[in-house]
DNA sequence: CCTACCGATCGGTAGG
DNA sequence: CCTACCGATCGGTAGG
């Protein structure tokens, strides 16, 4: 009387499309991500892959839900673990868990973000470029209430301009994928950290030594 | 006797095949740039479009070239015709002409060399990507020349790293297109000219005020 | 530069 | 979850 797949099953299923499609997406971009390819991948026909998700913008959107999720739990609240107090010390352990996101490489592709965006940043507005827009301003916005904090505090100079800091920083998260995808660069990740610091005001240790933003637990097990 | 096409017939088609790829390849990427997208828009045929080329990896190759002609009448020959001398103010002026060939929105897709970095950055080696590097590379120890000269001359402080000091200046550049091209963010030029006068240690005017940092000749008359 | 093709692959549907 | 399709489009070729 059971069904031959439990819900368990279809769970599974839809769990290890979403990984592999997050993977190949992070690399060939979310249109170059077909159902064809995804099939072949999971040996599965193009039909029991489409079933999941209707259509391919379904299964677009719940590929971006997916790398929004890995980045909560990699960069958000990874940071917040570290029991940081809010103000410079949080900004920090909110750089740091940034940056150690990108230099860890979690997927093939380097940023997912990073991808999607140059590939739909010139398109027309769609459910697929909202989601990822509305991603990057939320994350941007929770760096900015912590620069707020650090200045009111007294722990970043009282001419900060928030919205100026938090625009370098993303700049040098940028340079970082940059260099690190293009180059293979595997310092890039030290000078974004040594970037970071100094336009925090921050002293910078001197050429060579390591410039750690914040100590954080270690990165949450894969899958 | 003469033929039906002229030489000089035959080379116009061309430019124009490469100005609309260049168009299209900017939004869409150089795996998006099709070949019969690009014929119905110019009202050819898909052979005819492919003649001139051989094949796609020819017309993507021809593309890329006429990008880095472009970046180099835009950005590497206006920045050196503003007769700045070498060092600091050279700097400047490639600063800003890399900021205003941004700000002007050549392309309707923003910075070409960004777009098609992040589509092939993951791929494996192959002559899009070696050209496409090649052409990074070589705009990035121009610069760095010049904060080398910099240092020498006293111009900037004597603990500078150019290598660094490139690293930033590149990561405010692609702040600066990734704020236009995803939020439509119309004060991003600013901001970067800020960070980088910022950055090389120069003075930074109060909240609002422009950020010039070098007065260049008027750019060229596109086509 | 064209027409007239080719095999492969795309997203998606019908029906089970 | 499958097989068996559909029309559209891909890059590319033959022949003129």
């Amino acid at each position: 009387m059971s069904p031959r797949r439990s819900v368990a099953d279809t769970r599974r299923t839809r769990a290890s499309i979403l990984a592999r499609g997050l993977d190949l997406a992070s690399v060939e971009g979310l249109e170059g991500l077909t159902i064809g390819r995804l099939a072949a991948d999971l040996s599965m026909s193009k039909s029991g892959v489409l079933g999941h998700f209707g259509t391919k913008e379904g299964l677009q959107l719940a590929v971006v839900d997916e790398a929004v999720a890995l980045f909560a739990r990699e960069v958000v609240d990874r940071s917040e673990a570290a029991g940081a107090a809010p103000g410079l010390p949080l900004l920090l352990a909110q750089c740091e868990a940034w940056v150690s996101y990108l230099e860890r490489d979690l997927l093939p592709g380097g940023c997912f973000f990073t991808t999607v965006t140059a590939e739909f940043d010139d398109r027309g507005p769609g459910p697929v470029r909202t989601a990822v827009a509305a991603r990057n301003a939320l994350w941007q916005r929770r760096v900015r209430q912590q620069v707020e904090l650090a200045v009111a505090a007294g722990e970043l100079p009282a001419g900060t301009e928030p919205e100026q800091t938090v625009f370098e920083l993303t700049g040098q998260v940028l340079a970082l994928n940059h260099a690190r995808r293009l180059y293979g660069d595997r310092g890039a990740a030290g000078r974004t950290r040594r970037a970071m610091r100094r336009l925090l005001g921050l002293p910078v240790p001197e050429d060579g030594a390591a410039a750690v933003l914040a100590v954080l637990p270690a990165p949450p097990d894969r899958d």
